[in-house]
DNA sequence: GATCAAATGCAAACTACTTGCAATTAGGGT
DNA sequence: ACCCTAATTGCAAGTAGTTTGCATTTGATC
């Protein structure tokens, strides 16, 4: 947590109290959560706000954007320890964690210098595959 | 192209000039387009029909949508024989397809039954990283 | 060619995001 | 601890892209 601490003021950025009460809610998350997930997380924090710190961390470099399909893009805390990917399921919407990348594998089969990537993944969980 | 007019009417649906219009501007193209591309395209097909016909075709299952960062989603004809993916550059917004998926891989490491997934790069191609 | 459900065009609604600006606040200097 | 100032916030309005309701038109069957 201070570590995302540090990265804020080191960059000149103020440590105000909604950037460490969106900062909190990202940190408590297990999931990625969306814009307004945190919005309704950080109540007393306006929406326009809630938009400019997620804009100002992921130019900080510490947050993890997930695109999945249609829907509202996600977010997480980047941490150096692990990277992943996720699948959600198309029916209750849960998230999971998927460990395997191919980035570098990519990297090697072309010619672009890869700056970002997402992989996901959209399926049935057990759970809700059961009774078909 | 017949094939998927086939599709199209085995599905029960008509085969109406906006359709018709719309599938030409996708079969025509060698990269994804956008929904306002399509329009543009076909400027005498009202929006709202270019984006209910691309609805339409992604039910019938014969559209892959490529959604890119936080643009706009893109659109090509499924073909059976070539499933690849995209990587996009950051600054000049050329796509190019990259053939390697690991979709069999993250099938057997996961309990979801996966139905569809996305794997898309971005990057700087070659044309733009000169002079840096 | 007549029939009619399906499809279209138009215009308006909607959602999610983005921005301008006056009021507020964090944090360095004193 | 208080002042100062630029950074940040909340508010409200703007924008982009998508989605929908409905009267009119049209493709396909008879």
């Amino acid at each position: 947590m201070d570590h995302y601490k540090d990265i804020i003021k080191e960059s000149g950025a103020k440590l105000t109290k909604p950037r460490l009460m969106v900062l909190e809610a990202l940190y408590s998350q297990e999931r990625p959560i969306s814009l307004s997930d945190i919005a309704d997380i950080c109540f007393e924090i306006d929406f326009a706000s809630v938009y400019r710190t997620i804009k100002l961390f992921d130019e900080l470099g510490i947050l993890q954007t997930i695109n999945i399909g249609d829907k509202k893009p996600k977010y997480e805390l980047e941490t150096k320890k692990s990277h992943h990917h996720h699948i959600i399921c198309s029916e209750c919407g849960r998230i999971e964690k998927i460990d395997l990348c191919i980035l570098p594998e990519i990297q090697k089969l072309t010619k672009f210098k890869i700056v970002n990537h997402s992989m996901e993944f959209i399926g049935i969980c057990p759970d809700c595959n059961t009774g078909k």
